[in-house]
RNA sequence: GCGCAGGUGGCAGAGCGGUCAAUUGCAUUAGACUGUAAAUCUAACGCCCAUGUGGCUACGGGGGUUCGAAUCCCUCCCUGCGCA
């Protein structure tokens, strides 16, 4: 019966608001109008963001508060612990199940987050190789030129070294770690997810996009950022694992250890938080079905257009 | 007013007689994506034809030296620092 199942998704930039239109079409999604028209129980979110995961990491990976959940619940967001590397596999297992348990209650969820890869291995059931990552190995590696990578692979998996990007040393290493763990690096696949989708990125315009990312860095200092960042650092979240944490922990423990000035850091921050938000773009760009989207009531038209399509209404 | 340093592409900043449309970084634009993905990597980036071992205009302004100048000389303008 999973041909009946359905799933909103709202991809998008960071400073997009796209999480609080996911609470509002959630909100209207658990109203007597929708339950009346539609047949529908309600709404659960599920974040797709690789920091939000972490517990204790809030103003600086801009979290929704509990205030602003509006008491819809949100799935997938404390569930690890940021001492520890989380990973894009045990993502799709636990946002998987939080999916199918979602639709046993006859409710819709709503994948909502700006990371991309989580949510392609979700909807195109991407499939990783299941290989832990291996700390030594990459210590070796680390020094090693990107031909000398390049080389390694070509010599344990020529398949894999025929379509790899051959000067990204991060996929390098990656894919060795796989071919020596597994013999070589399997092919890829995918898997989609049995259902209706309605896929709607959030995007702003440039000049908009950057204002509100402004705005936003403002915001998170009053709310105590780096505070934040302090206090992680003295719950044993190391500097170096700081740095791979995302861009506010990463510049925020630069300023912690007088790095970079207080002018440097907000500079930078901003700076790389724009950039990744055209990464983000580009990522969302390849979604065939995607409905771009810029403000709250297109939200609203399409979701009821989605559901007043229903082939099984 | 005198002394010193300097004025180079959107910005920062190399180059200091030919191989310079000009290293590099930032910004900008586009792109890739097989388990840390807020990661990692790629390309374009003076103007024009938009095909190339193509054409044109460029290194504060003007003048000069030279076969040849962003690079040397003169002069003017501007900026910073020091002394008055």
């Amino acid at each position: 019966m999973e041909q009946d199942k359905e799933i909103i998704v709202i991809g998008g930039t960071n400073a997009s608001g796209k999480s609080d239109l996911a609470v509002k079409i959630a909100l209207w999604l658990g109203s007597g109008k929708a339950r009346k028209r539609f047949g529908i129980h309600g709404a659960e979110i599920v974040s797709a963001d690789s920091r939000q995961v972490y517990k204790g990491m809030d103003v600086g990976s801009g979290k929704i508060t509990k205030k602003e959940m509006r008491g819809i619940p949100h799935r997938l967001l404390d569930v690890a612990d940021p001492k520890r590397i989380f990973s894009a596999a045990r993502y799709r297992v636990l946002a998987l199940r939080e999916i199918r348990r979602i639709w046993r209650e006859h409710k819709i969820p709503i994948l909502c987050g700006g990371t991309g890869f989580y949510i392609d291995a979700i909807i195109h059931g991407t499939n990783i190789p299941e290989v832990k990552p291996n700390a030594k190995l990459r210590e070796k590696l680390k020094h090693k030129s990107t031909e000398e990578l390049f080389k390694a692979l070509e010599e344990k998996d020529p398949e894999r070294a025929r379509t790899i990007d051959r000067n990204n040393p991060a996929r390098l290493i990656r894919a060795i770690e796989i071919a020596e763990a597994l013999g070589r690096v399997p092919a890829p696949t995918r898997a989609p997810l049995p259902a209706r989708i309605l896929f709607l990125g959030v995007k702003k315009e440039n000049e908009e996009l950057k204002k509100r990312i402004t705005l936003r860095f403002e915001r998170r200092m009053r709310q105590g950022m780096v505070k934040e960042i302090a206090r992680l650092h003295r719950t044993g979240v190391s500097w170096k694992r700081m740095e791979s944490l995302g861009l506010e922990y990463r510049y925020g423990a630069r300023l912690l250890r007088k790095e970079i000035t207080r002018n440097e850091f907000e500079k930078s921050l901003i700076r790389e938080i724009t950039a990744y938000a055209k990464r983000q773009i580009t990522w969302f760009k390849r979604e065939p079905g995607i409905i771009w989207i810029s403000d709250e009531k297109e939200v609203m038209t399409k979701t009821e257009t989605f559901l007043k399509n229903r082939p099984f209404n």
